[in-house]
RNA sequence: GGCGCAUUCGUCUAGCUGGCCUAGGACACCUCCCUCUCAAGGAGGAGAUCGAGGGUUCGAAUCCCUCAUGCGCUACCA
């Protein structure tokens, strides 16, 4: 396969939204794709009419936009292989399933589920190690087929699998690969209701649209030599196979819905950058070396191989995300970190806070924030007290490390005269200030400052008090010391 | 049950054309430093006898065999 032929594909169905590892794939299908100069394509395959989601396709194609995984055939944009939704190409794949019921490839079952399943049961019971369909139908006489058909039976088309022999096929990641003809049973091409399975579907669009490279999950490695024997059928030539490892749960087993936020977008509105996503995904089964793992797009195009796929199943590892995600956060320019945190902050500040929200006061705050947040939400959960007027706290927190509430009132009666006449509300003015009125009242800094804290952010963690204290201004500052005051004047300490 | 794939610190991984590995990096964890809190940052630490057992070899995480374990598939789902 010469280099410039890439053609790789992304085919998700639609039965919900595309999850973490859903994604991995067609993250590392992009980067082959885009690495190689190739194309990347996008196919739906909706051909399960019974799981289709609602909105599914939005999910997924919102979910690639925001990865910025752009694609150059499918939805919305066509192709020279139009139409991209399997359930548009249902003639084609009813023509080539007839085409191997012609040529004796393939044969009409007409089985019922019952049947079926208590087939299934049965084999169970006996403890018969090949559990598959018993090829009843297999060689039914015409006369016998126009009998069942006459009842009102709609057969399916099954696949006629070789009896014995071998099949091999090369994956590029994990070598030669070989089955038993005699493990493989005669699956289901063309389904009752006249849609095609997976495997047909796949294979025909596969080989129609000229798919060089198939880069898909572990998961399909099992169903890979039935792919191969098909496309033997047809007398095609298969496309080559890439095995990707399976992303797993803390507990080891295939993500899912159990393991918590693992649709895509959940860690959008989680407050991660996707090009953390796109960064930490590309890790997960792939790497560069011995050890990068901050690596932007553009390299990640440029170095991304086969050869250093992974060939071990990964664990999904939340924390590693949280400390890229922060460790991207702080890289960025504080401006522009404001512009991507505003929509958090205007979507999560409680509701008495003003809208729309004044991007250069919130670019302040940013800044003074940026090098504790993990997440863009933590921006305005953890900010509340810079656009509050008033500020709700518990009251013991102004009497911590032996503060008596006394003392404290003293203490910030004397802050309030001071804040009052300092001439610039700034941070150099404020720490001198704050300073030589703790040595003054022979107080330790941190004790008065611990205190301060409280007073003006209602909480014992925040940014360093002068910054805080300046961006929240000499009006909100006095209001809230002497807010405390009263509080602590309400009710006699102990 | 059958078949297939996999097996290096808790996690992601490097190393796997055998010696540079008394196994490297990162996250998480612990300690110390910095410090008005929280972070961030800096310096250290602990953590894998390379799943187990056999070989081959002067020498194996790296090659071979057996076993074990995990995961996946075993649908008219993808």
């Amino acid at each position: 396969m010469s280099i410039g032929n890439v053609r790789v594909r992304y085919a998700p169905s639609p039965t919900g939204y595309p999850h973490i590892g859903n994604i991995r794939t067609a993250l590392f299908n992009w980067l082959f794709a885009r690495h190689s100069g190739g194309k990347f394509i996008v196919r739906i395959e909706d051909t399960d009419q019974s799981r289709k989601v609602e909105g599914a396709v939005e999910q997924i194609l919102e979910s690639l936009r925001w990865l910025g995984l752009d694609w150059d055939e499918g939805p919305e944009i066509g192709g020279a292989f139009v139409p991209y939704f399997q359930s548009e190409r249902l003639d084609l794949y009813r023509g080539y399933a007839e085409q191997l019921v012609q040529n004796g490839h393939a044969y009409r079952c007409y089985c019922s589920s019952e049947r079926l399943a208590q087939m299934r049961t049965e084999m169970a019971e006996r403890k018969e190690s090949v559990r598959t369909y018993d090829r009843h139908c297999r060689d039914l006489s015409a006369g016998e087929q126009s009998k069942l058909r006459a009842q009102g039976i709609v057969p399916v088309i099954r696949f006629k699998v070789p009896l014995d022999g071998q099949t091999t096929f090369h994956d590029l990641i994990r070598g030669d690969i070989t089955f038993d003809n005699a493990e493989l049973d005669d699956l289901v091409l063309l389904k009752s209701d006249g849609y095609p399975t997976y495997h047909l579907a796949n294979i025909v669009d596969d080989h129609s649209m000229e798919i060089s490279h198939v880069m898909r999950a572990d998961e399909w490695l099992s169903s890979t030599p039935r792919h191969v024997l098909l496309y033997a059928a047809f007398g095609w030539t298969p496309p080559l196979y890439a095995h990707l490892p399976m992303i797993l749960g803390p507990d080891k087993s295939k993500l899912s819905k159990r393991h918590g936020a693992t649709a895509l977008l959940d860690y959008r509105d989680e407050g991660y950058l996707p090009e953390v996503i796109f960064n930490f995904l590309a890790l997960l089964g792939w790497s560069l070396d011995d050890k990068t793992d901050v690596i932007g797009r553009e390299d990640l195009v440029k170095h991304f191989s086969l050869e250093r796929i992974s060939r071990t199943a990964a664990v999904f590892d939340i924390k590693k995300l949280q400390w890229m995600n922060g460790f991207y956060i702080r890289q960025l320019d504080p401006a522009r970190l404001a512009e991507r945190a505003l929509p958090y902050f205007e979507k999560q500040l409680p509701s008495e806070v003003k809208r729309p929200l004044d991007v250069g006061y919130v670019s302040q705050v940013v800044t003074l924030q940026q090098e504790r947040a993990k997440t863009l939400c933590e921006f305005p959960q953890n900010s509340a007290f810079f656009f509050m007027e008033d500020l709700e706290y518990p009251k013991d927190l102004l009497l911590k490390g032996g503060m008596t509430g006394e003392k404290a009132r003293e203490l910030l009666s004397a802050t309030a005269l001071r804040l009052d006449s300092v001439t610039a509300f700034d941070v150099t003015s404020l720490e001198s200030v704050l300073r030589s009125l703790a040595e003054q009242m022979s107080v330790k800094t941190g004790d008065l400052f611990g205190l301060l804290r409280v007073v003006v952010t209602g909480r014992t963690a925040a940014p360093p008090l002068f910054e805080t204290m300046a961006v929240v201004g000499r009006e909100r500052c006095l209001k809230r010391v002497r807010a405390a005051v009263q509080r602590l004047s309400d009710s006699p300490t102990r």
